[in-house]
DNA sequence: ATTGAGACCTGTCGGC
DNA sequence: TGCCGACAGGTCTCAA
């Protein structure tokens, strides 16, 4: 899509989540795509307009680029872009999102300008993550699922990181910070162990992997902890209407 | 202000 | 085999 111009725009199904704001067809037509960005899990282009498509797949969605546009069920934008290329955007649940923002809207956006630090980062460490969790009294996995504390980690990674950190999804956030907010040991090794599974995560996208072998805990209750000399089984519950899984005797 | 619960929608899977 | 309920990787809004 970079550099590419909108030759034409295809609603196929214009109720997403939220509704396509007034006029988005006319509004993208013409209009190049002067650069792609990602903040959390939202995708942003930037078009010559000065508007900003903003994009989010939400638990199903996904993009298909094609020389040649096919219509699958579930398509529900077509993007056809003056590269010759077709972008289609499916998505069965329909969670996903699409909406156009001028500059203003996207400078007062309500998510997006709360959205805390990129991950992966240097602007989050054991310092900005004990800083956002002082004086939480939520559990630590609210205090994660929560994108103004660290953006961009969903249910799995929330569960693979306290895990690798060797934290209990259960315990009260504020206790990785001192009083004051600086960081406990907790907090340096929970900042580092959610760099550590992204980073692995995002490795793995390029390359094949053995589906059972995805995740050291996520949906693995009732198997065997994998820590070195624990003993421990994974157990799962839920929280804050997610479902964790950790282990007890490991994770404190 | 913070927190948790419910809502949104469809596909898949396990159990009967 | 077919039906039915439970559940799913994410926000977002509302009410306590």
């Amino acid at each position: 899509m970079k550099g590419a111009r909108f030759v034409s725009v295809v609603l196929r199904r214009a109720d997403l989540r939220t509704a396509f704001p007034p006029r988005f067809v006319a509004r993208l037509k013409g209009r190049t795509v002067a650069r792609l960005d990602r903040r959390a899990k939202y995708l942003l282009a930037v078009l010559s307009s000065g508007d900003t498509l903003l994009m989010h797949l939400g638990m199903s969605g996904s993009f298909r680029v094609e020389r040649a546009a096919r219509t699958v069920p579930h398509d529900h934008v077509v993007f056809h872009m003056s590269s010759g290329r077709s972008v289609s955007f499916n998505d069965p649940r329909r969670f996903g999102l699409m909406d156009l923002l001028t500059p203003r809207q996207l400078a007062a956006h309500a998510t997006l300008s709360r959205l805390g630090p990129e991950p992966l980062s240097a602007a989050f460490d054991a310092a900005a993550l004990a800083r956002a969790c002082r004086g939480k009294k939520t559990s630590l996995k609210a205090a994660l699922l929560d994108q103004r504390v660290v953006a961009g980690l969903g249910n799995i990674y929330v569960v693979e990181a306290l895990y690798l950190a060797r934290l209990s999804p259960l315990r009260r956030a504020s206790t990785i910070a001192t009083p004051s907010g600086a960081p406990r040991p907790a907090a340096f090794r929970l900042a580092a162990a959610i760099k550590t599974v992204l980073e692995d995560a995002i490795a793995r996208t390029s390359k094949p992997y053995r589906q059972s072998d995805r995740f050291q805990v996520y949906d693995r209750a009732g198997e065997r902890c994998r820590t070195p000399r624990c003993m421990g089984s994974i157990a799962q519950r839920t929280q804050a209407g997610r479902t964790s899984y950790y282990c007890p005797v490991c994770q404190r």
